[in-house]
DNA sequence: GTGTTAACCTTACGTTGTTAAGCAGGAGGA
DNA sequence: TCCTCCTGCTTAACAACGTAAGGTTAACAC
C-alpha cells in the first residue's frame, strides 16, 4: 500500500479512496440504508471506526461520496451537447435528455441529495450538480441571444426547463406511470427509457406552450399592449394534433 | 383508556389513532429521522412494543401516515378551484399553486414519499396523493375540451405540468435558488413564498411556450401543410430517436 | 370454571452511529 | 541508540434503534 520512495503523497490517500469507493458501490447498490459504517469498513477490511480517522462522520461521508457522483455531471452535460450548434435549441433538448440519463444513472445520489433535509436550505453553489446549473444557464443565454428562444429573464427559464426535467425524473423514481400512459402509443416506442421518450413529447410542449394557436393569434394583437400574468384567453376549439381517442 | 360500556366500540381505536398522531406530529417536527417508536411510544404513553399491534412495522406506520396526509391532498386541491371556472385557464393555474402550497404545508410528508425508495415502482394508484393526479387531469381534460389549451394527449399534459410544479418545489426543499434570482426583480415580489411566486411567472411559458413569436408566425405557415405530429420539429434531439406516427 | 381473545407489558437480541483509549510503526531530533 | 511525536489504525464500549419472544391482565363466551 505505501509509496516506497514518493514520500510526498502520503499513504493514507489509498485508504481514504478505499472508503469512497466502497461507500459509492455500496449507495448504488442498496441505496442510502445499505450503506453503513460497518458495510465499508467490512468491504474494504478495516475496522468501522478507522473511518472516522478521514470523515468526520456518516453524513460527511456520503456528503463526500454524493458530490463526488455529481462532480461528474457538468463533464456529462458538457459532452452531451458539444457537438451540436451552440444557442441551438437541438442543444437545449440534448441537455434536458442529458440531465435525465444522468439522474437514472445515478439514482441513489438524486434520492440522497433531494431527500436529506438540510439544516437550513443551501445556496445553490452548495449543491451537488449546480455544475449543471451552469451548463443549463450558458445554454438558455446562448439561445436567446441567438433568437431561438423568447427573450427573457434567462434565470426563469433555466429554473423552468430545470423543474420540467427533475419533475420528471423525480416522479418516475417515486412510481410508475406506466399505466396512465398507457394510452399514449408514442410514449411507448422504441425508446431506451420511458422518461426519455415522454421528454421528448415533452419538447413540443415547453416549444410551443399550451395555448391553441388559434387562441394566440386572435389575442396577439391586444396583448401587445399588455400582458398580466394570469389571463384567460379567450378559447376557440383548435386540434391540431389529429389522433384516435386519447391522444 | 378502556370504555366502560360502550362495547361494540373496541378501546383500541383511540391508541391507534394516537399512535398516528403521536407520528405524524414527530414527522412534520423533525422530519423520518425524528420519528422512532420508542419515540412515539414515549408521546402516548405505551411501549415502544405495543405499537407493533397495530402496525406490523415502522415502514407500516410511515407509511399510514404519509397516506392519511395526502389524503388530504385531493380535497385541498378541489376546496382551491372550486370557485373557479370549469375549464379555464385560471383554474388550472390555482391548481398548480395549490399544489405547491400543500407541498410546502406537507413538506415532511413530500420527503418521505419522494425518498423511501418503493422495491419495485409502485402503481400511480398506490402512490399517495394519487388523488391530486386526478384532480389535475379532470382540469386538463376540461380546458381541452373548452378550448382553453391545445387538444393533445391529456395525460402528456398531465405530467408536465405535474412535473413543472413538482420539479419546482423538489428543487426548494433542496437548495435556495435565492441568490441566482437574485436579478429577478418580480420574483422577489410581495408573494408569500418564493416558488409560488416563480410558478406565477412560469404561468406564461406554460401558456406561450419558448419559441419567439417570430420564428413562430413564420412557421406556422409551411407547418398548417405538412403537421404529423409526432415528427422532428424543431429541438428534436440529435439522437434520432425512432418515433411512432401515430401521436 | 374453563378457554379465548385483545391489548398491552417486559425482556432481550442484533445492528446502528459514534466516542474513548490505546497500540504499532515510521520519522525526526538529540 | 534513545526518546518523542505523529499517523493510522485497533478494540471496547456506549446509547439508540427496530423488533422478536413470551408473559400478564382484563373482557368475554360457553
Amino acid at each position: 500500500m505505501t509509496l516506497p520512495n514518493a514520500a510526498p503523497v502520503p499513504r493514507h490517500c489509498d485508504t481514504e479512496t478505499a472508503i469512497l469507493e466502497a461507500a459509492r458501490d455500496l449507495l448504488a447498490e442498496g441505496g442510502l440504508e445499505a450503506l453503513s459504517m460497518r458495510a465499508v469498513a467490512a468491504r474494504i477490511g478495516v475496522s468501522a471506526t478507522a473511518i472516522y480517522h478521514w470523515f468526520e462522520n456518516k453524513e460527511a461521508l456520503v456528503d463526500r461520496v454524493v458530490s463526488h457522483g455529481f462532480d461528474r455531471s457538468e463533464a456529462y452535460l458538457w459532452t452531451a451537447i458539444e457537438s451540436l450548434p451552440k444557442g441551438s435549441v437541438e442543444r437545449l433538448a440534448a441537455l434536458g435528455e442529458a440531465y435525465i440519463r444522468f439522474a437514472i444513472e445515478n439514482e441513489q445520489y438524486f434520492k440522497v441529495i433531494f431527500a436529506i433535509q438540510p439544516p437550513a436550505p443551501r445556496h445553490i453553489d452548495d449543491v451537488p450538480g449546480h455544475g449543471g446549473y451552469r451548463v443549463l444557464r450558458q445554454c438558455v443565454v446562448d439561445a436567446m441571444e441567438a433568437g431561438n428562444i423568447r427573450r427573457t429573464d434567462p434565470d426563469l427559464v433555466v429554473l423552468f426547463l430545470w423543474s420540467v426535467v427533475h419533475g420528471l425524473v423525480t416522479i418516475f423514481m417515486a412510481c410508475d406511470p406506466k399505466d396512465m400512459l398507457a394510452e399514449c402509443e408514442a410514449c411507448n416506442s422504441a425508446v431506451e427509457h420511458l422518461s426519455i421518450s415522454i421528454f421528448l413529447h415533452f419538447q413540443e410542449l415547453i416549444r410551443e406552450g399550451l395555448t391553441p394557436r388559434e387562441a394566440r393569434e386572435a389575442g396577439s394583437a391586444e396583448r401587445e399592449t399588455t400582458a398580466p400574468p394570469g389571463r384567460d384567453g379567450p378559447g376557440v376549439t383548435g386540434n391540431a394534433q389529429p389522433r384516435g381517442s386519447s391522444c
